[in-house]
DNA sequence: ACCGGAGCCTGTTAGC
DNA sequence: TGCTAACAGGCTCCGG
């Protein structure tokens, strides 16, 4: 599931395709893949458009275009954005295509059809909900508790909210918690200094990480090469249940919080 | 404030 | 072997 590093991944192998290059035409096969405005006003609103900056923003694609309206993807369970030869056939499970300037098209695969595709005016619309970005600069200790403070819930659901944090999904808040040797069902306005600043610390760490290794490929993730990420393969409890912990050898335990599931060692975390 | 559950989807997998 | 049912999961909405 693309979350924060999968997404950053994305973005960064999309610039060189996508940047400077003008979208011609906008085709479609399934509406509710756009969110909003209707996808015959996105058709007619969009083309002309250049894209002069694509980033990231929590786990949202953000193109910046020279026009006032600012494009915006959403990847949700199994989105997968490549930019290939408009004469290429599709995949079938290709739902939104983007026409540019060079022949090539920013195509937008979505088996499961959950991604959305905004424009709109003001991207704080779509964006003005996340909470800060955990690998910014500004992301420290001190704004992490700020983020947590005075809440009773659990860690897991609580790193979950992207109101709270931006970015954090289900791979990464176990893995985070796991480093942070923090148990997923520990109450957030119990943790003391350091045990914030361990969490603090593990969720910049895994996250870093995540990017380093180019995502994981899980379930349906692939890079838009087509190649997989290399994050599963670094994975310490997310979907390890009942294989031994990589610290002490017991048994990875699995249960749903949430209406998640969340893997942990129960010996490791608390 | 917080929790649980339904709904949106479909390919994969577990179970009979 | 072949079928059905459950499951996964980001996010939103609804009700308790």
């Amino acid at each position: 599931m693309p979350e924060l590093p999968e997404v950053e991944t994305v973005v960064r192998a999309l610039r060189p395709d996508i940047i400077g290059r003008a979208i011609i035409g906008v085709w479609n096969d399934w509406p509710r893949h756009i969110a909003r405005p209707s996808p015959a006003e996105l058709a007619a609103r969009l083309p002309g458009e250049r894209v002069t900056a694509l980033d990231r923003r929590g786990k949202y694609l953000v193109f910046a275009l020279a026009g006032p309206e600012t494009l915006i993807i959403h990847l949700k369970m199994s989105g997968h954005l490549a930019v290939v030869d408009a004469d290429r056939p599709r995949h079938r499970h290709v739902h939104t295509a983007f026409a540019l300037d060079d022949g090539r098209e920013l195509r937008f695969r979505d088996m499961r059809k959950f991604g959305k595709v905004y424009l709109v005016r003001e991207a704080a619309e779509v964006l003005g909900g996340l909470g800060p970005e955990p690998l910014a600069d500004d992301f420290t200790p001190a704004l992490l508790g700020e983020r947590l403070a005075g809440s009773k819930r659990a860690l897991k659901p609580l790193l979950l909210d992207q109101s709270r944090i931006a970015g954090i999904g289900n791979i990464y808040a176990d893995e985070a918690l796991f480093a942070a040797g923090l148990h997923p069902e520990r109450r957030a306005h119990t943790l003391g200094r350091a045990e914030l600043h361990r969490l603090h610390r593990a969720i910049r760490a895994v996250l870093a990480l995540g990017i380093a290794r180019e995502g994981a490929s899980i379930d349906l993730y692939v890079k838009p090469d087509g190649q997989k990420g290399d994050m599963q393969n670094a994975v310490q409890v997310f979907r390890r249940t009942g294989y031994p912990c990589f610290r002490c050898g017991r048994p990875i335990e699995r249960v749903v919080l949430g209406g998640r599931s969340t893997h942990f060692c129960p010996h490791c975390q608390s």
